[in-house]
DNA sequence: ATTGGAATGTCAACAACGCTGACTTAAAGT
DNA sequence: ACTTTAAGTCAGCGTTGTTGACATTCCAAT
């Protein structure tokens, strides 16, 4: 199977893994770039010019999402070093956009939390990108929804998948 | 709509509209997230290490796609800057992966080709994503894949559609 | 109580890859 | 002739990733 494969191995097989043709998954692969860098397009234009980049959109992100997280949790979710995340959260904290408190049971870990103003621009950018969002489910109904999320699911590193909140029970 | 709806707008309308709950949002953005970090993560094991990056799989990709395509055509369908595409050409060019020829009718204009070089590495490049792709697409079957390409193909920018070559006559 | 290791933070250096601005060369269009 | 276009180049900068080295703080185990 894999690698190994030669261009067009399923196209002789019949209709009914058409969709597994090499011609056919990339285009998969290119639709996956192009709507990412559309993904990525609108929180960017707001970040731009506030001294903020993607990272600290992330950092801001997964904070909301489960607040109160180490430092250490963060940084296995974001697949980042040390050195680079605090980077980032050195300036939010310095900016007043995430506190910053120390743990009671243990004192080494640092717990972050978003303040009024981080929630604000948190709020700000997943906006702009559930509006994207929005609009693109609507336009496709819910069926293509689901196969949507399957998809993404199933392309995700079982590492990653971990740390998906689509498969936490965690607010729902 | 867009921004000034408040938070789960759409939850309360009904069954029907569920997959359009902020939540149910967040999450399609996370799967993007997630996914779209695996799905550059074979390529870029195999481009460490050969002095490459993302923008080099990127170019040889579309060179590829539209063989002789010249640069500026390039420049549009990355959507980055002549200097950040060039650096990227010049090493690929220098490193014999790259041919450029000018132009017949117009001799500003510079053709881009793959060398033998070149193609074998694409190959290997889009080799590694396909396995990943192909995998995905068996588990999750047809119907699931077709959903998927219809919400990444309602996500993009328009301008992006364009250099789509799941919307071109091309090759097909 | 001292030692070992884990969690965090910091400094320095570097690489990839975006960006802007300025400038050149060559060729095409008018 | 003049302007515009395509491409390339140089210089500089910003974001975000990387290593490596090192300090601090604290828990936990010997």
């Amino acid at each position: 199977m894999s690698m190994a494969d030669g261009p067009g191995t399923q196209a002789h097989v019949g209709e009914a893994l058409l969709y597994l043709t090499d011609e056919q998954l990339r285009q998969g692969i290119e639709a996956m770039y192009f709507a990412y860098r559309a993904f990525t397009a609108d929180p960017d234009r707001i970040l731009q010019g506030l001294d903020y980049g993607r990272a600290h959109h992330r950092a801001v992100h997964f904070i909301n999402i489960v607040p109160g997280t180490t430092v250490n949790n963060l940084l296995s979710i974001l697949g980042v070093t040390k050195q680079s995340l605090n980077r980032v959260l050195r300036t939010l904290i310095e900016d007043g956009l995430v506190e910053s408190r120390v743990g009671r049971a243990d004192k080494r870990e640092r717990h972050l939390f978003l303040t009024e103003a981080g929630k604000e621009l948190e709020h700000r950018l997943s906006d702009a990108q559930r509006a994207r969002m929005r609009a693109a489910y609507r336009q496709v109904g819910p069926e293509a929804v689901a196969g949507f999320r399957k998809v993404l699911e199933a392309m995700m590193d079982p590492e990653m998948r971990r740390h998906y909140s689509g498969l936490r029970e965690v607010r729902g």
